[in-house]
DNA sequence: TCGATCGGCTAACGACTGCTAGCCATCGGA
DNA sequence: TCCGATGGCTAGCAGTCGTTAGCCGATCGA
């Protein structure tokens, strides 16, 4: 059945070329010469270059759907869930950066119906982000003017790494995480 | 010597067609036939297509740059300092959301020099307000972990609003503005 | 009135794109 | 040993793109 290696090597190499030049200034060329294969051949491995961003973007989505369920599992404390959520969030950023900023940035790229799936799930985890903000106020353990725009705020903090955060550098993954949370305290007022 | 209104139509229409389809995925035809004329027309008023995305990121760096200087100019009290900056560049990106969104993902398919020159800017945008931070914190008005964190958090407050804001939203531009700067100096611990 | 300029237009070039067709070497299992 | 599957390859199709060339009607100052 094969080594199966490829696949996972053209996904990454996709990932990679979609983060620095864009899907539509990808070419299959471009992949295929990532992985030391001609362009046609890739067509071997993947059905179209959109199949490579559809499934891209939607494991990406489900990969943060399902770190955000976990996180809040078993969790009542108002406080803690909101920690524990920004947790998961950043942490995810931070190790899923290239597919954090394409996900962010080539949606326009996504046809339908895939880009409606994707736009679903990613209201969804907002949706569940200003949920807690509104508990933690509704326990009188947040005090923010609104909740919406306090859940945007938390929400930009995280997918602002995208663009800056890199594992080389000085800080390492748990102290931006840390310090990323302590920022999403102090924004709902519960420092 | 004309009206001279059809260059800034163009330059709108761009805008427009490069926020909602990238600059890749957007044509000469399809930028000409949002001001009612044929692609090749374009170029009795442009020079190129690379033209309209070099001239608005400069100009967009510009005008960010110059409204920092503008809101910083004679006040030395650093959490003013800082308010201040934060009213600038959040206040920038509720009235330029479509600028801002590309400027912020179109960056690869600028071309040299002109990549660099629009890189240098932005670094030294970023620079200020990390220095804000310093000043702050050297003054023992603000209580942060790090700095550059802090800064880059704040950026990104505001980048954000290039996704989420509208401005038929239900809160008006100063609501936002005063929010996202309440939320900054939480956020430094100046609350 | 006349001639130049302005700003549209179509035709077309040359490069490039995603993708298909069809060929062939390699190799593991029967 | 041989046969089929696997996974490369080149050639090429059918389009699209940015851009140039060259044409022509309208407008306007002299």
């Amino acid at each position: 059945m094969g080594t199966g290696a490829t696949g996972t090597a053209i996904r990454a190499a996709a990932l990679e070329l979609f983060a620095a030049r864009g899907y539509e200034g990808t070419t299959m060329a471009d992949i295929g010469a990532a992985v030391g294969i001609r362009g046609p051949s890739l067509y071997k491995h993947v059905a179209s270059k959109q199949d490579l961003l559809v499934e891209l973007m939607t494991t990406t989505m489900d990969g943060l759907l399902e770190l955000q369920r976990v996180a809040l599992a078993g969790t009542a404390d108002p406080v803690e869930r909101l920690r524990r959520a920004v947790d998961a969030h950043v942490r995810f950023h931070a190790r899923h950066r290239l597919e954090a900023f394409v996900g962010a940035s080539e949606m326009r790229s996504l046809a339908e119906p895939h880009r409606g799936t994707v736009l679903g799930k990613r209201a969804e985890y907002e949706r569940s982000f200003r949920r807690l903000v509104e508990e933690g106020v509704a326990a009188g353990r947040f005090r923010v003017p609104s909740a919406r725009l306090a859940s945007y705020a938390i929400l930009d903090l995280g997918m602002g790494l995208a663009t800056w955060y890199r594992e080389e550098g000085e800080l390492s993954e748990n102290e931006v995480v840390w310090q990323q949370t302590e920022f999403a305290l102090r924004l709902v007022g519960a420092g």
